[in-house]
DNA sequence: AAGACCATGTAACCAGTTACATGATTAG
DNA sequence: CTAATCATGTAACTGGTTACATGGTCTT
C-alpha cells in the first residue's frame, strides 16, 4: 500500500525520502500512518523494481540529497493500481476491538476511555480543518484541478469520519450513563 | 491486537482455534479481519506466554480438539490492555489512499470504482443488520448484560460506518459528475 | 547552548497475508 | 457423490513498528 502511495506522490513531482515523509506526516496522516524507516525501505524497493530512479544531489555544506523520480514502468504500475478496486480490504478498527471488551471495566473508567477517544478525534478533526485551509491556497496554484477534486474528496472523508466517531462516542457515553442509573 | 482479541473471547469461555475463527468470521469481521493461520499462531504464542492453557479433547471418530482456556496471568494481561487507551492508533484507509490518486483515471472509471465501493459497503451493512438480529436472541441468554451493551456499541459503530461510507460515495459520484458537465 | 529542522538510514522485530497441506463427518 | 463443516496447522513472505545511529544548519 505505502509503496503505491509513494509512487503516486512521485508521479506529481520528484522528491526525497524526507519530503515524502513530510507529506505523509503533515497532510496524509488521516488516511495513512507512514514512518521514516519504511519510507526509505520502500524507496529502495521501488528502485530495485525499476519503478523509480534516484539522482544524488550534492549540496554545499548540507548533507547530500537523494532525489527520486518515477519511471515509465512506475507510471504503468501506479495507473493499474489506482484503477484496481477488486478485493478491497476493510480497515481494522483497534478501538472497536478494545471497546468490545469494555464490559470488564468499571463504568467510570469506560466512560473516561471513550471521552479520551472523542477528544483525540476532535483534535484530529481540527488539524484536518487547518490543513484544508492550507490546501485551498495550494490548489489555486496547481495546474490540474482534476487532481484537486480527488484530494478534496479524501479530506472530506477524513473530516466526516472524525465527526462520526465523535458523535458515536457521545452516544456510547450516554448509554453507559443511562445503564448506570438503572442499576442504582 | 489480535492476540488480545483472542484472549478476550477466551475470557468469556473456553474455545478451540476453529471456534475463535468462526467468531471473527461471522461476527467480528466488521472490526477485524483474522485469518486462520494467524489465529493458530497466536494461540501458540498465548500458551507460550502463559496467558492461555490447552486441553486436548479426544473425540470418537472426529479429529482431536485443542480447547484453550485463559489463565489468571491472561486475565490480568487482558484487563490491563482493555483499560489502556493511551497512544491509540488511527486506522489506515486503503480506499482513501487509492482514491487520492483517482485524478489520473478517466472520470467514468473513477465513478464506476466509487460505485463499487458503495455497493460493497452496502452489502456489509446488510450483513451486519442480519448479524444484529441474531445477536439479540443471543443476548437474552447471556447472564451479564453489561457485556452486551458494549457489543451493541461496537455493532452500532459498524452500522453507522457502513452508512457513512455509502453516503460519502454518493457525494463523490455527484461531484465527479458535476465536474464532467462543467468540462463539456 | 538548546532545540527544531534537514537528511540519511540499519537491524530487529512484530503482525498480518497467501499459499499449501491434510483428513474425517455430515447433509443434500 | 459432492459440498459444506469441523479441525488442525506449516512455510514463506509482505508490510508495518520500534529502537538505534549520525551529523550538519539555522533559529532563538
Amino acid at each position: 500500500m505505502l509503496k503505491h502511495g509513494i509512487l503516486g506522490l512521485l508521479s506529481y513531482y520528484d522528491r526525497t525520502g524526507y519530503e515524502i515523509m513530510e507529506v505523509f506526516k503533515n497532510s496524509l496522516s488521516f488516511m495513512w500512518n507512514a514512518n521514516t524507516s519504511q519510507v526509505y525501505r520502500e524507496l529502495q524497493n521501488l528502485k530495485d523494481s525499476g519503478f523509480a530512479q534516484v539522482t544524488v544531489i550534492e549540496q554545499d555544506g548540507k548533507p547530500n540529497k537523494k532525489v527520486y523520480s518515477i519511471t515509465e514502468a512506475g507510471r504503468e504500475e501506479l495507473l493499474q493500481w489506482a484503477g484496481d478496486y477488486e478485493n478491497l480490504k476493510f480497515p481494522n478498527f483497534p478501538i472497536l476491538m478494545k471497546l468490545f471488551f469494555g464490559g470488564m471495566l468499571p463504568k467510570e473508567e469506560a466512560i473516561a476511555a471513550i471521552q479520551k477517544v472523542k477528544q483525540v478525534y476532535c483534535e484530529r478533526g481540527r488539524e484536518l480543518e487547518k490543513l484544508l485551509s492550507c490546501l485551498d491556497s495550494y490548489k489555486a496554484e496547481t495546474e490540474n484541478r482534476n487532481y484537486a477534486m480527488f484530494w478534496d474528496m479524501t479530506a472530506d472523508f477524513g473530516r466526516g469520519y472524525a465527526r462520526f466517531v465523535a458523535d458515536w462516542c457521545d452516544r456510547c457515553v450516554e448509554q453507559i450513563e443511562k445503564s448506570r442509573e438503572e442499576n442504582k
